[in-house]
DNA sequence: TGTACATCAGTGAACGCGCGTTCACTGATGTAC
DNA sequence: TGTACATCAGTGAACGCGCGTTCACTGATGTAC
């Protein structure tokens, strides 16, 4: 009978040790599939359908128990958030680490991943929502921007005025075109482009602009 | 008696008719109250903040009567997202009539109408709490666009996918530029830039960049 | 190896709160006659 | 000019709902002995 018993344990253990999560809680990898559930949320409902007792009722728990772990819901917000900075630096890293790597690829890495992860990506920025000082917030963030800026040489040294107009012009460059494509602001454009033209096309002929130097307006 | 309370009804009216408003109903000019009230509430308190009941109680009058005016919530945030629009292109036509009128001097007009109005300026593009087919909206949009496409000569034809790249790199840098500003991830690069230097100088070296074909990334 | 106990993740009922909405009403405005 | 009536902006009480939070509890885990 203890050995039924501890297989049935092995099996549900085990969905968390192929997950690679430290899990030594007593019902299960609950953090985690909080975390899960809360992703599905914002990616089905939206953001503003992301509550403590929504999360708990996704993943299937008691509504009480989502603040054993995240206090309250700005923590679940800003924890959620660091998950995608992680994931956002991990997708960064295996490109640096490319040998195909080329020009301009963080930057459609950053819009591809914007478009992969559309509530997401918005919910890392909203700095209304989040407790931006969060130790793994941080964290995560800082790691997911020191690959964008070591393609750029930036925080090397203090940089020149110059030097940072180049740095702030490639990211708001493609963080405005990755929040006017999760806006729905990019369609009315599509709409009367060439037939069958892509949002990736899009972006490539927005990144091809910088080059011919015609990157100005009119007047 | 009759000519006093005459007068004191005038007073009242001048405001409104001050305002340039259409406003012929019985205890004021409610409407035109509640979206002041509602855009002080988001300025001070943030977006999450405004209710159809915050709104009411803003401006003074029970919370059944923001009915009357915008049907629901998302009915007064399309419409205070109209006012926005309204505004922001009255800024721009004072600018196209400028002879004074530089180049850039859109982009800046933009960003500071961001800096301006850091909360309405990101409900007008919070596509996911808008009727953003309310006809009001939509009208108000297409005026504000109209100045910036104008200047650039869009929408005058079928664009090349070329030329649609100009555009779409041009407004994602000062959009991009905008919602950094607000999402406070500027203040770290501030930080490590030369002594004294303002967003207003960062947004120039930004533009600057683009002069210089140095608009790209290492690598 | 076994026993006793402390820890703490998770439960479920209860609470007070602010929300949107409904609904019968009040009373000023505007119109028909 | 005056009277009667319809309209409709705004009121205030009431409703049901989902929310975050509290709190006594349960029961498995981990540790001390």
């Amino acid at each position: 009978m203890i050995c039924s018993q501890t297989l049935v344990k092995q099996n549900l253990y085990s969905v968390k040790i192929e997950a690679m999560k430290t899990t030594p809680y007593h019902h299960g990898a609950l953090r985690e599939a909080l975390l899960d559930a809360a992703e599905t949320i914002i990616r089905r409902d939206g953001l503003p359908a992301l509550t403590l007792r929504a999360a708990a009722r996704e993943a299937g728990v008691s509504h009480a128990a989502p603040s054993h772990h995240f206090g309250d819901l700005p923590g679940l917000l800003t924890e959620l958030a660091a998950v995608g900075f992680a994931r956002f630096a991990a997708q960064l890293r295996e490109i640096n680490a490319s040998p195909l790597h080329k020009r301009w690829d963080g930057a459609r890495a950053y819009v591809a991943f914007a478009a992969a992860n559309p509530a997401l990506f918005q919910l890392m920025f909203r700095s209304d929502r989040l407790d931006v000082d969060r130790p793994s917030y941080v964290a995560a963030r800082a790691e997911a921007f020191a690959f964008l800026a070591q393609a750029r040489g930036v925080f090397t040294s203090k940089p020149s005025l110059e030097e940072l107009g180049n740095i702030v012009g490639g990211w708001s460059l493609i963080h405005g075109f990755a929040m006017l494509m999760l806006d729905d602001r990019l369609k009315p454009l599509l709409a009367v482009a060439p037939e069958g033209t892509s949002t990736d096309d899009l972006f490539e002929a927005v990144l091809a602009s910088t080059d011919r130097n015609v990157f100005r307006p009119a007047g």
